[in-house]
RNA sequence: GCCCGGGUAGCUCAGUCGGUAGAGCAGCUCACUCGUAAUGAGCAGGUCAGGGGUUCGAAUCCCCUCUCGGGCUCCA
């Protein structure tokens, strides 16, 4: 008997009724063979050794594709268990799922024991035996009730029966769905007798693995929920092949170099005083510089687009922020109360009652629609000690902040055009690489279902007008608002989210804010909130991890350093100085008390774009030797006025020279 | 906040069995005046995060606190 199967490049294929997904892919190549680690039928993922039927759609799954990767990662996490049962017995596990790069596996060790780092080395030894040992993963299935018994001992996974089983109509999160459905469960037993509640597939053999490594242990939270127990997390990566996790611990490599509290340090930028607190940074002078070309970019481009600066206090009386609505909503995130002459003073979590108060301060007419103020505001948020991160994470933040107050028929467009706006500026910065996410009502909102679809479909609007790729995160919303995430890739390939737009339902109604419209009825103004950089010091993080501290020329605080090649060459460098400080660089001249390399070496160290070094045959030609930062090799005998004439387009931000309407 | 791991000079780190603190870089002084990523010598620098305990004796062992890092949760 011989049955047909299609293959993935549409293909037909005639083979013995009996064969496997792993017989086929043998049947196809050797190659193919060697490299699957699981099949595609009929669009679900299998074990290799299922049994084809007549027609079946089938696709291999090589350990080099993403789905290959993930199955890899869930069967290492699988034999860490393993690892882990056999060293620790008694041991209860929870889940071990793949994830982006790795997998971790979750553990509750007997008497409340806890993993150590030198334990990390004992696991992973006993998981190598394990993959050495060539054992078989094979997959069986069990009703619900033998299920129960079969694991008896283990609590998380019986609590992952129960509850799947008990709401099996209602479709489940994936996740929370290993092993169970329709009424059977799972289970891969490895022929050393572990079993693991499992939805599959695995790879048939542990001898497939090999190409991990255990990073760290962590806590993490039974199903995530901070009220249940806290369980032993261990952190892997797995790979296709050694090369590729060699490449991925590479990269890690890199991203720990361009780590922006290590730059922060050695650029002298900012540090968080432990006399402050937490979360609260100093810049130092050049940190500071930077902060203020930043800002002052910034500024020139907001009044060109067409919004008013303003600027308002840190506190407010907590009456503010019941009008606002912040202390029935976030006052967790706030920082406690204050009590002075009576009235109860709160540092300011946001900008946006205090802009809308400056709206109030008279009566407002159509015709002064859309009103766009912005502020670089600096507000203070609470946030658990556990959270804080560098400058990407802070308690006290200074926003790029922008609230528009429009018509409600100037919405649409105001909301595209703040998305070109956002784009730009981002762009100006030598951002590129950018996706938005559309968050839709949460569960916990406020508000009338009109006004959600209404400024929901406008946001909509804004992402198809400024063709920016974007997905929808149903739910994911504010309560008072549907928003715009925009994210942004930097060069080594990590998202960040930077700026927000969210349309407000809430407070112009709370402020009772109005216009008078043209035909001399009050209204309602919409109101949209807006952050761009997110917040000034996330973005200065993620502009230093992005350029790896080699900030762009512009944002650079020193731009020239002048070296001197001998003390007599100082007159003709002062020159060279005065000359670039007529075109407003920024110059620095390191006098020939040190070797010339040395002191390369330091403006190298610095990251100043021009380290320029003038000798004897420099005064005699009016000459400069230059050496770029980035470039493999310094140029000699540049004309001065062409290296001026080379540089100053790039001494200033570029203009967005667009006018957004 | 919770789990794990750290905290020794401004920075990066060493410090044996519990015997009283060390290097490199940075800083300062002097000398060197040099053509593309580290000139040499000298000097100075520490309440070993803080507090308590064990001990004849603690950077080292124990407890508590603070703080930093990695995660979890959180991010209106």
């Amino acid at each position: 008997m011989e049955i047909s199967v299609v293959l993935a490049d549409g293909t037909q294929r005639t083979v013995p009724s009996d064969c496997t997904a792993s017989e086929l892919a043998a049947l196809i190549g050797r190659r193919l063979s060697q490299d699957s680690v699981a099949a595609k039928i009929n669009g679900t993922l299998r074990d290799l050794n299922t049994v084809l039927s007549d027609g079946d759609r089938v696709e291999i799954v090589t350990r080099d594709s993403d789905q290959g990767r993930e199955i890899l990662r869930h069967s290492t996490a699988h034999v860490l268990a393993q690892a882990v049962v056999d060293l620790w017995p008694g041991t209860h596990f929870a889940i071990g799922p793949p994830i982006s790069d790795g997998f971790y596996y979750d553990f509750e060790l007997p008497g409340g024991r806890h993993f150590s780092d030198e334990d990390l080395e004992r696991i992973e030894s006993r998981m190598r035996e394990i993959i050495a040992e060539d054992q078989t993963f094979v997959r069986s299935e069990y009703s619900i009730s033998d299920g129960l018994r079969l694991f008896r001992d283990q609590p998380f996974k019986r609590e992952i029966i129960e509850t799947v089983a008990g709401q099996m109509s209602e479709p489940q999160e994936e996740e929370l769905n290993e092993g169970v459905e329709e009424g059977e469960i799972s289970v891969y037993r490895n022929s050393s007798g572990f079993i693991d509640l499992c939805r599959g597939p695995h790879v048939p053999s542990t001898k497939v693995l090999g190409s991990f490594k255990l990073m760290r242990v962590a806590g993490a939270y039974w199903r995530g929920d901070e009220n249940r127990p806290q369980l032993q997390r261990i952190y892997g990566t797995a790979w296709e092949s050694d090369k590729a996790l060699k490449e991925h611990l590479l990269q890690l490599d890199e991203a720990e170099k361009r780590d922006h509290r290590k730059l922060g340090l050695e650029l002298d930028l900012f540090h968080f005083p432990p006399e402050i607190g937490g979360g609260l940074p100093v810049f130092h002078p050049k940190g500071a510089l930077i902060r203020q070309l930043m800002e002052d970019f910034s500024k020139t481009e907001h009044r060109k687009a067409g919004y008013q600066q303003v600027w308002t206090p840190h506190l407010a009386k907590s009456t503010l922020f019941e009008i606002s609505g912040h202390l029935g909503w976030y006052k967790a995130g706030m920082y406690p109360p204050m009590e002075m002459e009576g009235a109860t003073y709160y540092l300011k979590p946001m900008n946006c009652p205090m802009h809308i108060l400056i709206y109030k301060s008279r009566g407002r007419s159509y015709k002064e629609l859309p009103l766009r103020l912005f502020e670089f505001g600096t507000v203070y948020r609470f946030e658990r000690s556990g959270v804080l991160h560098g400058l990407a994470r802070v308690r006290g933040l200074t926003q790029d902040d922008s609230h528009i107050f429009c018509a409600p028929d100037q919405l649409p467009h105001e909301l595209t055009r703040l998305l070109k706006f956002v784009i730009a500026m981002l762009m100006a910065f030598g951002l590129s690489d950018f996706e938005a996410e559309l968050s839709t009502r949460p569960e916990k909102s406020v508000g009338e279902d009109y006004e959600w679809e209404e400024a929901t479909a406008a946001l909509d609007h804004a992402l198809k007008e400024s063709g920016i790729n974007y997905t929808v995160a149903h739910g994911e919303g504010a309560f008072y608002a549907p928003k715009i995430d925009v994210h942004l890739k930097d060069a080594i390939g990590r998202r960040w989210q930077v700026s927000t737009l969210q349309v407000d339902l809430q407070e112009p109604q709370r402020f009772g804010m109005e216009f008078v419209d043209s035909d001399n009825t009050r209204k309602r103004p919409y109101m949209i909130h807006r952050a761009l950089f997110g917040s000034v010091e996330r973005f200065f993080a993620i502009l230093l991890e992005h350029y790896a501290g080699g900030l762009p020329v512009w944002l650079s605080p020193i731009q020239v350093s002048v070296l001197p090649v001998r003390d007599d060459h100082d007159d003709y460098a002062c020159q060279v100085v005065n000359e670039l400080e007529k075109l407003g660089a920024r110059v620095e001249m390191l006098s020939a008390d040190e070797p010339l390399g040395s002191r390369i070496r330091k403006a190298k160290l610095d990251k100043v774009p021009f380290v320029v070094v003038v000798g004897d045959s420099d005064v005699s030609e009016g000459t400069v030797g230059v050496n770029a930062r980035g470039s493999q090799s310094p140029e000699r005998g540049v004309q001065l006025s062409e290296f001026i004439a080379r540089i100053s387009p790039d001494l200033a931000g570029k203009p967005l020279g667009e006018s957004f309407d």
